[in-house]
DNA sequence: CTGTTAGCGCCTTCAA
DNA sequence: TTGAAGGCGCTAACAG
């Protein structure tokens, strides 16, 4: 546990002021070749780095773009990936931190997150699936699937709308008419534009919209459990369900198993984003895909663009329905024809 | 871009003096209630945060535990998760830190992450897939998959030998007899050891080991292209392949696909991780499992205890081989029996 | 060309 | 109970 060097300890062993170390480090002119390489071999030898904490304090700039998340769920980490290869050949490093891990509120982990890291540990920020935009924040800024639409700053979504109503268009049209829906966090704008193009495909189906068959998921397994519960348990209940997300169609149909009832046999489901456990299951979910890696390299260009004086920018990536195994045609007996 | 409120703020906004700000947000006693509260109320209304920073560069501790990898590939990721979950109920916060995403060089990313980090932003590192291992770090660490054994530091780490050698068992049951093997990373123990178990279970079958069937995978797919042309292009071509991991084994299917070979009809498949990716192919990859997510669990245990005092421990976990559909039976006659 | 000085935001003595 | 001063590691301005 030895303390690492600093550039005091360079100074001293090199024989120079802490200065001329800095200057020689960061190849500021002013210092003679031999110095120069001097201070270097010195360097080398002590295995010296410079800290990040320091420099970024004395600093503006630190070349770290932080990627900012509630929590290291499948959606946050895919994008994650997408921003990471995205910054391959740029100077920045990117640094990704969980804001809820240790404060339980799910409130204003953004502002808490920003105002800690923002204005000196990161040049600019990556915000996924913000509940709440902060509006004078220190650094440039994009909300990857924001909770509010285009007016606030800038941001990468889906056409929500769309995606959703291709997932319900599917089971129209594989002969589903009760087709229920697991609301996504009424917090995030995608949750009502998914139910949006949920509602608009069955009325353009000419099918009524029935309330009771629109209840809470919450983007989450353990916040969908409740409503997936309630579903099975109507009298008349659904044959064909599309939830928000994949995590709350999967456990759509894991409680639907253990009502006895089988995927898609019994029970039709569709979820939204594809994230790499949708394909894996028994059967393989069907649903609607977000590009995330896509989405993060948009989320980058448009960050590094506004990081040199650009104009914030909304961009908005097509959904693709992705049909596997988890949607089938109702009722089963035309199946068999 | 308004600048982030800093303690001065607070404290000119409060009428009282930086110091007391400070005892107040910190629950310092030499405050009086109603300072504390005053001075809570003017927090609250200002938005502010203490600087992460700054605190970090003036206190030792920062409750923040660091993950820090190479970049963020999918093995990273799922350890990512792991950690981050094991954390929610304790005071730590999980930072993630990709160490070469600019500094394209990989050598020694472990020890300047760790010196641009650690000591001041982070109280702990967990290392994934370190190829080096700093000796004489600022901070306790935790090694995952390290590169060496068990007589660094503590670490993280699956039976390689006892998961390779089932890997290639199940290939030798299957009937297969020419098993080629695309090696991992030679910088990382685990490359060894899994080589190790595949020479172990040939030998034990009394199938000698072929040098031309083993090629370099390095751990990447773009790293695996080669060995597994090479091997397609054999005069007395392998008709199974154990891949070191799950991105060689994909690619060695992909590359095979580009030979007009099919899997498994034509070549047998085997990886090792068990990433998401591996379940969602067709065919879906039969591989190795590493129970990442425990992993990542286990390795904030044994952090969490070292930064309360405890010894630096090594573990190792059980890999389980999970069978899918890029495997089967050889010669293909003998399945149509 | 090199060194001295000041200060980034915060916390911790120590003195008032 | 409060405030003033110093310093964590580093860099930018200024002196020498």
């Amino acid at each position: 546990m030895n303390r690492r060097p600093t550039i005091t300890d360079v100074a001293r062993a090199a024989g120079v002021s802490v200065a001329t170390v800095s200057k020689a480090i960061n190849d500021r002119d002013g210092v003679s070749a031999t110095t120069h390489a001097h201070v270097l071999r010195v360097v080398a030898e002590l295995g010296y780095e410079s800290s990040l904490v320091a420099t970024s304090m004395r600093r503006g700039r630190t070349n770290v773009i932080g990627v900012l998340v509630a929590e290291f769920e499948p959606f946050a980490l895919q994008l994650l990936q997408g921003v990471s290869s995205a910054l391959q050949d740029t100077p920045y490093d990117v640094l990704a931190y969980a804001g809820t891990v240790s404060a339980g509120d799910h409130l204003g982990w953004e502002r808490r997150s920003l105002s800690r890291l923002g204005g000196t540990l990161i040049d600019g920020a990556i915000l996924v699936t913000p509940s709440t935009m902060p509006q004078n924040a220190s650094v440039p800024i994009v909300a990857v699937d924001p909770h509010t639409g285009p007016d606030g700053p800038a941001s990468v979504a889906v056409h929500n709308v769309d995606g959703a109503r291709a997932a319900t268009e599917h089971l129209i049209g594989l002969g589903h008419r009760r087709i229920a829906h697991l609301r996504g966090r009424s917090d995030l704008e995608s949750a009502h534009q998914r139910e949006a193009g949920y509602r608009a495909a069955l009325e353009e189906a000419g099918i009524p919209v029935d309330p009771a068959l629109i209840l809470e998921g919450g983007y989450r397994a353990a916040s969908a459990t409740v409503g997936a519960r309630a579903l099975l348990e109507l009298t008349d209940r659904p044959t064909a369900v599309f939830a928000a997300n994949d995590l709350t169609a999967l456990e759509m149909i894991r409680v639907a198993a253990e009502h006895g009832l089988s995927t898609p046999r019994d029970l039709s489901v569709v979820g939204f984003d594809d994230i790499p456990d949708a394909a894996a299951g028994a059967p393989a979910l069907t649903t609607v895909r977000q590009p995330l890696t896509d989405m993060g390299g948009a989320a980058v260009r448009v960050l590094l663009s506004m990081l040199s004086g650009g104009e914030p920018e909304h961009i908005r990536m097509r959904a693709e329905l992705i049909v596997r195994g988890s949607t089938a045609v109702f009722p089963r007996s035309l199946a068999d024809s």
